[in-house]
DNA sequence: GCAAAAGTGTTAATCTTACACCCATGC
DNA sequence: GCATGGGTGTAAGATTAACACTTTTGC
């Protein structure tokens, strides 16, 4: 009994100096995109043991030498190609058990990806677009990371311009309720829907209408260019201005 | 120019192997207190030479052997005695230069102590409670930390019952009216506040009165037992399930 | 002309804000 | 009785929610 706890004693002084330094910091990436009127998040096979089979987000450890909020940026342009899109901080997780491996804490944020204009480059180890709505099970945390991340945007969605990246550039107000309804997991009333979209101001008519569908067309509109610079592919100096 | 490249690569070979793991993480506790109709935040004198004579938050490094969420209760337990009390994660800060001494990672939470009824055990190292408002400049990017944890403070005190804390087990509709004016820093009407305050249902109506004051008392109030659960002094066992 | 989706307005309910007078107490 | 703050209600405005019919196109 003593003994243990001398042992302890002394296995806790030695983590105090050489182990505090032994937690590594990781960035997870929900990505969104849109689909099949779907909300989809890119997601990888987990290349551990421990998790076979089970997909992963898209994660990486922070380097020395970047800024944590730089590090989501990088994955990103690494997995799509993207440079200065809009992302969001959302929450750090930090369990002891975690990450199998080793004591990882690891910051989410989000991302929304046009997966139309931005098609991956490689589908290495699996990486792909699964519909949120149908994972149940994923490697480490990932579907609680995931999770506070759906409930983020939808939290946001409403507030802020953040849509407009997983839609073409030109889009039809159907189009429009189709994604908040696919974000929402409810269904609008349609009336209602586009009076608070006009009212927030935040679209152009384009003068323009919708061709080639089996019925009465839509008019066309796109999001204003104000809003596409500040939430949307944006310039580096923009961005970095904005971190919180 | 070639040689200089070859050295980066080289240092940052170096790095992805060896000083991945040299990146800390700490917290930062932001504690709010009221006192004198001001909202106050508890403070420690910098150790660092840099930030001589400047004030920072409590902030600790995390243990290896405690979960991320875990450090802030401990850091509010040694600093107050306070042991279960509501806790919320705010945001996570990872400049490179943000630690003079090193690369630290840092999640701030805010939370909120009764400092009448938790008078601090001690003054070392100029630990004082200090009114929110009248910082100007502070160690490392803390004042950055806590106006970002103000921000929050304020966007959820209208909509989650976080404040009775910082109040006496009694208290008048006009205590709670001037601590509210103290987090918001504005006016509110007497009368709407009353009625938005009935309406939530927060409180008790204790059918007592004020005592010894100059003018008409007022009723007192507490707050409805099961709120004390859920957001103030509440259970380990509690605390521990309300993580997000 | 029929199917399919576009487009459009009004009403009721709710919530928010602004605002003024009488009341109870200590001195 | 006077100074101080306690206590109360109402009306206007803004926001939100519910709801149905006509129009345009492709086939």
């Amino acid at each position: 009994m003593q003994e243990e706890k001398k042992l302890k004693t002394a296995e806790i002084e030695k983590q105090s100096h050489l182990e505090f330094f032994n937690i590594a910091c990781s960035v997870d990436c929900v990505l969104f995109g849109y689909a099949h009127k779907e909300l989809q998040v890119l997601l990888i096979q987990s290349d551990l043991a421990e998790f076979a089979g089970m997909w992963s987000l898209l994660g990486d450890l922070v380097q020395p030498t970047e800024d944590l909020e730089a590090a989501p940026y990088r994955v990103l342009n690494e997995r799509t190609g993207l440079k200065d899109i809009y992302l969001e901080q959302v929450y750090t997780f930090g369990s002891i058990n975690r990450h199998p491996s080793g004591r990882v804490i690891s910051t989410a944020y989000y991302s929304l990806v046009d997966m139309a204009t931005h098609p991956l480059t490689n589908t290495k180890n699996g990486l792909h677009w699964h519909p949120v709505n149908s994972l149940r099970e994923m490697a480490f945390d990932h579907k609680k990371i995931l999770d506070t991340c759906v409930q983020r945007l939808q939290e946001q969605v409403m507030e802020h311009p953040l849509v407009f990246n997983l839609l073409p550039e030109k889009f039809s107000l159907r189009a429009l309720q189709d994604l908040y309804e696919a974000i929402l997991t409810t269904t609008l009333d349609r009336r209602n829907f586009r009076k608070r979209m006009i009212l927030k101001d935040w679209l152009v008519d384009l003068d323009e209408m919708e061709e080639d569908v089996p019925h009465r067309p839509g008019k066309l509109y796109k999001v204003r260019p104000q809003l596409r610079k500040r939430y949307l592919k944006q310039s580096a100096a923009v961005r970095n201005g904005h971190a919180a």
